[in-house]
DNA sequence: CAATTCTCGTTAGCTGCCTAACTATTCGCC
DNA sequence: GGCGAATAGTTAGGCAGCTAACGAGAATTG
């Protein structure tokens, strides 16, 4: 997630000062809120990085991951139409058609018509692309496991336990505080 | 963050299950890994939402913090050049001058010329600018708020603490796992 | 059955992000 | 003082993500 987001994180008590201009800034919450950013990114971009030595990028990677994920649940081979793929992978069907694009490009993937309905396509992985994937997985298994490695076992229980409360905030689509315009509150309830 | 990873985060059972398979694999590290990321992007995307309702993006948004972060901190209007913007926001300069341009375009954001060395320039925010910023923030910090609601404050210290440790040790480059193929190891080298 | 409606995949056009190469300017050093 | 090295900003080209709109085909329904 190249996302911008201020590199140096402020210190707590430039954020306890800024509270007092900003009645709705909470100090802590800002501080959990930069640092879950702040972190994600790097993390992200330390994958993305071992990634980028075997000439793939973190959306072929997941849409191989999905792909093979599919191979090893149902027997072998099993094809996944784009859609599929898109929801799996939490992308819009526009973005996948040029994933795969790329991915048939470099040999990975196959697309072929669904021969029971005629709108839809299947994309499969080639044995280039598995062999491909089986030589990226073992390192990039290292990769995460190096990164947790500051972390005790407890502490990471802890940890997924308190991202697992973010995100399901996150997910929640009632109760969200005011959009800031009436406009804003007319167009965005959909 | 708009990065690919699973939706629906692998449950533990399989991640032990493939951990058979490659001994490669940290169960409990890559679990940590898949939550960060996924709560992270989540999080990314909620704000990125609400500032979608003011016509900016999070990029334009880190960039106007920059400068009226810096405008607070020195009694007034100090501009900031392209560099040290790229700089405080984690950015190339070459990313820098595309945002730049477009928050110029919109009239949020004023370029000159450095008068003492003429390689530079200097960015500062326009009235229109820091207006638009007074009006995004009480929704912004009130979201940010929100988010971390779930979280008791001692939850919040401790979260912060553990993401603190990963964040550390994604900043080492030291010590990484091999890159894989002697190849990568040479080149990634410097 | 015909007409509407829905779904699937793609295309077009935008933005943000990257690297690599380029220009202009300043700095360091002999 | 003049020449090479370093630095600031931009440009060019590429990929990945998005929305909106489209055409082909399937499903629903009168």
């Amino acid at each position: 997630m190249p996302l911008l987001m201020l590199k140096d994180l402020p210190r707590y008590e430039c954020l306890l000062e800024a509270s007092r201009e900003f009645p709705e800034l909470d100090p802590s919450a800002t501080e959990v809120f930069l640092n879950l950013l702040r972190t994600g990114d790097e993390a992200f971009r330390v994958v993305e990085a071992h990634l980028a030595q075997h000439d793939i990028t973190q959306g072929g990677f997941s849409v191989l991951m999905a792909l093979w994920g599919q191979c090893q649940r149902a027997g072998r081979e099993l094809p996944l139409s784009p859609a599929g793929l898109a929801d799996r992978t939490g992308v819009t069907r526009a973005t996948m058609t040029g994933l795969v694009d790329t991915l048939e490009r470099d040999g990975l993937v196959r697309r072929a018509p669904d021969p029971t309905d005629r709108r839809m396509m299947t994309v499969q992985l080639t044995s280039r692309g598995e062999r491909k994937l089986l030589k990226i997985l073992p390192a990039h298994f290292r990769q995460m496991a190096w990164l947790m490695e500051p972390l005790s076992e407890p502490e990471r229980k802890t940890l997924v336990r308190l991202l697992t409360k973010v995100l399901g905030r996150a997910g929640e689509t009632e109760g969200r505080p005011a959009p800031a315009t009436a406009l804003a509150a007319t167009i965005g309830a959909r």
